[in-house]
DNA sequence: GGTGAACTTGACCGTCTGGTCAAGTACCGT
DNA sequence: ACGGTACTTGACCAGACGGTCAAGTTCACC
């Protein structure tokens, strides 16, 4: 919607956006009416037309920004520090505030990406991420920083033990965010064995 | 549904269950009406109903029929080993074949994580794949075969590896699961650092 | 105080939804 | 051949959905 906006209206369609991210998200996308949302909101239902072309134009709305706020979280987090692997950690602690406190956009994301419509929209962008993190992953390895291997699927690997323990730990549990990104760090960097121990190995 | 199925009943039932796991997988649960699985299939609307109480219901019969199968494959590849690390690898192999034969489940699940009506059954049933894990990681640890710490927290990682990895190369690029399976051990198990490098530390 | 653009209202529309049900058919045991 | 249960049909329903629009209101600016 290439509308101008008053800052009046851009205080109304800041109401929707936000109003509708927490509905979407508590209730979901579908069974969330249009009525539902401009009745909560106590306005029209013209209202809700006036600031987007469809219910589909807003959703895609909520997941651009929040998608377009987190990278650039991330980027703003990892600054002007060179070193690759301090660059991940960096980036993988300000996820996780970032998460902390946009607790609805992560079950959004995971909805969109079950739905054709908006899946692939989900999908650049995940992709995006995804590069970003290769691209780390293959200059530490490169470097000899860390062990050789796939580094596309290493850099997956990190960014879903980030988003599961965000999910689970972060969301699920309430706990806070640089706890648990010491975590995932601790995890992805020595995995199961650790620092120490591992001697007594398995037979299989 | 209690109901009394003959051979020629059961056979339809099926039919409706695998048509409509592939339509909610492809085209997502709320798109896809009722008419529209009756239709696909050449048979009337009163069908559905004999079959099933309501969508609702359908969907959750294919969601807890497969998370029941996944863990019956998972108990049948650890069989009778004792050693709990050589338990997990067993059945983290076991499930990358899975998924790559139960394709649609991924979605599903993830979809139904997303509404509040099924996340309480995701929940619960994801309770029981991580109390499963959580076991096997604390004996591990107590058996000094893997490094201390949150047993909670590792598990849910270990199960987050996985899965992102399940969903991206084996669902998403077609990759064989053994191969994927060997990668999740290898994360898992070393992390980045692996057996051999990890000299260059970093700074932050 | 008048003009026009920004904003708001809510009745209204066509369509589709999940679900019902009276009626009919296939098929089994006897 | 008959009786009964398993199964099937499809017209039908009430309500909800996303979306439209003519009419009205607010307000910044001249």
């Amino acid at each position: 919607m290439g509308r101008r906006l008053t800052p009046r209206g851009e205080q109304r369609r800041g109401e929707l956006l936000a109003y509708a991210t927490e509905r979407f998200a508590t209730n979901g996308y579908h069974p969330t009416s249009v009525a539902e949302l401009v009745d909560g909101l106590g306005v029209g239902k013209g209202v809700f037309y006036w600031y987007f072309e469809s219910k589909e134009d807003l959703f895609l709305e909520i997941l651009r920004s929040g998608e377009r706020d987190l990278r650039r979280v991330q980027l703003d987090a990892m600054g002007d520090e060179t070193d690759p692997v301090a660059r991940m950690e960096l980036a993988i602690r300000a996820s996780m505030e970032w998460w902390a406190t946009h607790r609805e956009l992560y079950v959004l994301i995971e909805f969109a990406r079950t739905e054709a419509s908006f899946a692939s929209g989900v999908r650049k962008g995940e992709r995006v991420a995804l590069e970003d993190t290769r691209r780390l992953v293959q200059e530490a390895m490169d470097s000899g920083a860390i062990a050789d291997g796939n580094a596309t699927v290493v850099a997956q690997a990190v960014l879903g033990v980030s988003s599961v323990l965000a999910r689970t730990q972060v969301l699920g549990r309430g706990r806070p965010p640089s706890e648990v990104a010491d975590e995932v760090i601790d995890f992805c960097w020595h995995g199961l064995l650790g620092r120490d121990a591992g001697q007594t190995r398995r037979t299989a």
